[in-house]
DNA sequence: ATCGGCCTACGAAGATCTTCGTTGACATTA
DNA sequence: TAATGTCAACGAAGATCTTCGTAGGCCGAT
């Protein structure tokens, strides 16, 4: 049984960095800079620190071969946010997966649309996971790392 | 329209001692300390300590007519909780809230009484709620929590 | 061969977070 | 009144986070 060392959860300006390589897709650090600044005023080689410190961390991975390496994002954009929903439900609501939703839809009205989404996933829910889910999440790391 | 002043973030720490506080009432802060020593070992001043940032912070009140100050939480538990989700949903999620419950309930499969719990507020919601778009919904109906 | 532009790698400063030792005030009790 | 114990207030150390300046390597154009 090999426990995974868990990726450390990312701080505030390294979820920036995360966003953008979800949404860009790989990236080198120049386009990370520049989607940042967009935003925000971001120094270049800010963000190259970062990213350099995020690879250490493990949060992403670099592709070398090329004169400015390429990042990606090491884990399923999927499984950060999972690990921060799970960080903060602990921390902030005792576990109670239902007190956080409360407040999710609270803070963030969600359209009709929306509602409808979260009710299909109940339905599934109490359909196929009565006691306990861990199926799939396809993890295709190729690379890998670490 | 006065825009007040938001309590900032409470940290890591910050958020422990909150958590005692709305676990318990009101409380001194020995008493906080004792009741963090059961889960990690914490020093005292440390505590003392954090509470008083805290004030400076305006996350908790403190009243010193005893000897022993004794301190409150601030905001509502609600309140601080709903700012942490918000602040997640912004930092993580794009702001789809669809997509945090998703999370949170693959993170933490709920019972099958929270997931009739959830349906409910997701009633409650499709009914009152208009959810359109825009409407500026100054979501404070008093007694909704719990 | 040289210049200029773009790149990575460091190192370090400044800010924030967390922890704890020390000090002085106040109260209780002997 | 003196001894003992509890308390608030700092201050400061150590850790982490964020930002940026500087140095050196690589490459194409002159």
């Amino acid at each position: 049984m090999m426990k995974k060392p868990p990726t450390p959860r990312p701080t505030d300006a390294e979820l920036n960095i995360l966003r953008v390589l979800w949404h860009r897709g790989d990236s080198t650090v120049r386009e990370v800079q520049e989607e940042l600044e967009k935003v925000a005023p971001t120094g270049y080689t800010t963000v190259l620190k970062l990213l350099q410190i995020m690879t250490d961390k493990g949060l992403v991975a670099r592709d070398e071969s090329h004169r400015a390496h390429v990042y990606r994002s090491a884990d399923a954009q999927q499984t950060i946010q999972r690990g921060l929903v799970a960080d903060l439900l602990d921390r902030a609501f005792g576990g109670s997966a239902h007190q956080l939703v409360q407040h999710a839809l609270a803070s963030r009205p969600a359209s009709r649309d929306e509602l409808a989404e979260i009710r299909k996933l109940l339905d599934a829910m109490e359909v196929g996971g009565a006691g306990d889910t861990a199926s799939e999440t396809s993890n295709e790391t190729s690379g890998d790392d670490r």
